[in-house]
DNA sequence: CACCTAATTTAATCTAGATTAGACTCGTCG
DNA sequence: CGACGAGTCTAATCTAGATTAAATTAGGTG
């Protein structure tokens, strides 16, 4: 309703902060609870806000949840180019790929409920948010199909393998980690280094 | 409230059949929708019965979705441990591990809403229900974990594999084409047999 | 200091959906 | 035929939670 012409200018200014704390709310709730679940109330209390203060920077609970949804996946998306443009020119097909596998793994685990929010929810989001989704999704897709491409074009992935298979079990696994890994508890960097040769070898 | 002893006699009575509907609708609705998703309304309307019919069967829809949740994971257990029994002494292990990776995935994507309502919620479940649940869960775990030691004490896994991590990756694998799989497009024996390579070869 | 707008609060409102109460139906059995 | 209980329905009830309305407060600016 109302605009917010200063406050988006200004990216540190003391609204920008409390929008930003309750996007990371929502994400964390969200995350935890799924679609259905994540109550305004919970999202209020996390953020420090009272609930219909949400109203004061989002339209509606759908139009938040839209924008948590959006972000985990743009920011994966822009996490993995810019770890895989990093790379030196020339790079083998191969090494990009175990590189996507560490850093999809370390983005989803370290650092962001935005990330585990989309994942988590992609399939149970309404049409309306999954169909404004889309476009990132596909982006993001599009990334590992190409690294896929590359890499059977080089002559390095076993044959007769089936590319967009091996790229849905690849993410799958990746994805399903955050179901069962414990920040806490146990190391990252074993388990970023187990995927990778699990991802590339498999278990023999 | 009401006791049903006449109906859990007779497996294939009225009764009982109306129940399995119910369950079903249930499975359904809840691996479409979530947990906190999952309306009444909608199990009833697919099940063909009114919402309050639905508390001559389950005392309360915690205990319903509790029931299809359970179901999900005993009969994914059951069905593995059948097929895996079922196997001639002598197989190798490595063998029956590729057979765990195919019969999961038959069961999971051929035959059971209940299995993907399992897994899609395990993780948003209030506590109460996942402690009950708890136990099967751990069972079917067990099975793996089995699987992959036999395997790794026969030496025929690569080396300095976790296999906690291991066998968390290929669940994972397989568990996430619940989320993309279309049962329609798509022929499962060349899912079932590229998972097969991937988890054994991975991608090289 | 007095004011204006941004930011946030408290106090309604409104609705969806779970649950309960109270009939109604229908087959079976005396 | 009349009673009975299982199974199901329609008509409440009750509550949580989203949303809106109407203050209230805070921070800057003349």
């Amino acid at each position: 309703m109302v605009l917010k012409q200063a406050a988006s200018i200004d990216a540190d200014s003391k609204s920008a902060r409390t929008r930003l704390r309750i996007l990371d709310a929502a994400a964390e709730v969200l995350s935890a609870r799924g679609y259905a679940g994540m109550r305004l109330s919970d999202v209020a209390e996390k953020a420090e806000v009272q609930a219909p203060a949400i109203y004061y920077y989002f339209a509606s609970r759908e139009d938040l949840i839209e924008e948590v949804m959006y972000a985990g996946i743009a920011q994966m998306r822009e996490h993995l180019a810019a770890a895989l443009d990093a790379l030196p020119d020339g790079t083998p097909p191969l090494e990009r790929l175990t590189v996507a596998v560490e850093e999809h793994l370390r983005h989803e685990l370290e650092l962001s409920n935005y990330a585990t929010a989309a994942i988590r929810n992609a399939g149970q989001v309404p049409e309306t948010i999954r169909h404004r989704n889309t476009e990132e999704q596909r982006a993001y897709g599009e990334i590992w199909a190409h690294l896929l491409k590359s890499a059977h074009e080089a002559g390095e992935l076993r044959d007769g393998i089936d590319l967009h298979m091996a790229q849905m079990l690849v993410i799958g696994a990746l994805n399903w980690t955050g179901e069962w890994w414990d920040p806490q508890r146990g190391n990252i960097e074993a388990l970023v280094s187990n995927a990778k040769s699990f991802v590339l070898n498999g278990l023999t």
